[in-house]
DNA sequence: TATTTTTGGACGATTTTAGTCAAATCGTCG
DNA sequence: CGACGATTTGACTAAAATCGTCCAAAAATA
């Protein structure tokens, strides 16, 4: 026998290969399954049904991806420095994540829907995190800010406007760096003490 | 309206970007068609079925490769030029097929069989081929070689050889080349005049 | 041995898909 | 116009695939 939890894990992992590979609509259990080198219905043992697992597979990335921004945001020291590593990161990390997102295109009518929902959870905490970044730039002397809540949300609402064209016409990174770059440059030129 | 065999092409074209994303058994005709921006049953208007689209997209893919080859030929001066472009190009050229191959993985039982019939067509045309570099390598003195049918078959049979680990195991080109590389040399010391 | 966890395979209800067909649309030419 | 062939389409069906359930058996655990 292996471990409780690796049994979930596994199934995560190669649902996960498959699902950025195939989408979710052409995965099927039997497909896991195969992968796995176990029956179909092992896994309904471990999870209720296939969204259950697509959900696993997603919050995994989301995993993946705040512990790459924590490492980004530590390595630098100014907060001017974390702040821009933060949305840099997030861009990038972002659209490695899009072949989940391509994932759900085939559902058209929810697909914004869907992917709306799942996010939901993590946009608080996305919000907090920069919002953390922001009140200590200003405990410092180093932004001056007058609701840091709201210049956060302010931020983190404009990210996802970034995001748009990355899941809708699957516009490289190249571009959208330069645009990410632009609105650093006005944000800071407006925040930063003169 | 457009050409009459443009739209035969515009759906291999269509079809041949589907298939290499998903593989046979994963495309559906609605997928095809839908790439087109046309009802399925447009789709029916050009093709029998599914199968005659697949073999149509092999066909062009073949098409493409020979266009390569030729080109890869008649750069090289020297009949043993010649020969070994051929090999190396050949072999470079199935690595990049092999997507349309393991499209047709997911039928398990026909896998080899399946490829076997598509190929079939196009082994004479290759032996033939090498024949004729092999020939005229004869009459110029370059080459020394009894029977060129006989070893234009033997060439082409061990090219076959060098194609299963690539399909079968997914190894990338480097090692091949080594290997074909070994061969060409034990070839040509072989049937080399002194 | 007894109990709990894990597995595979068969199964049914439902959905999806390949392929058909008759009708609609398009374009051309008199 | 309008007739006529070429092209395109949506509705339809039979067959296949798929999800999720159930259960008996195997494997692990106590």
């Amino acid at each position: 026998m292996v471990q409780k939890k690796t049994m979930r894990e596994s199934i995560v992992n190669a649902a996960s290969d498959i699902f950025s590979k195939y989408g979710y609509k052409k995965t099927t259990m039997d497909d896991i399954a195969l992968a796995l080198g176990k029956g179909k219905s092992s896994i309904y043992y471990y999870f209720r049904n296939k969204e259950e697992i697509f959900q696993a597979v997603l919050e995994q990335e989301v995993i993946l991806l705040k512990s790459k921004l924590q490492k980004a945001v530590n390595r630098k020291k100014h907060h001017k420095g974390k702040l821009k590593a933060y949305i840099i990161t997030r861009m990038k990390g972002f659209e490695s994540m899009i072949n989940f997102y391509n994932a759900v295109k085939n559902e058209y009518l929810s697909q914004f829907e869907f992917i709306e929902r799942i996010r939901y959870k993590y946009d608080q905490e996305e919000i907090a995190f920069v919002q953390g970044i922001l009140e200590e730039g200003v405990e410092k002397g180093d932004f001056n800010i007058e609701d840091p809540y709201l210049a956060s949300v302010a931020i983190v609402t404009s990210m996802k406007g970034f995001e748009i064209p990355l899941y809708i016409t699957g516009k490289k990174g190249q571009d959208i760096e330069q645009l990410v770059d632009k609105l650093l440059k006005m944000l800071f030129s407006g925040i930063l003490k003169k």
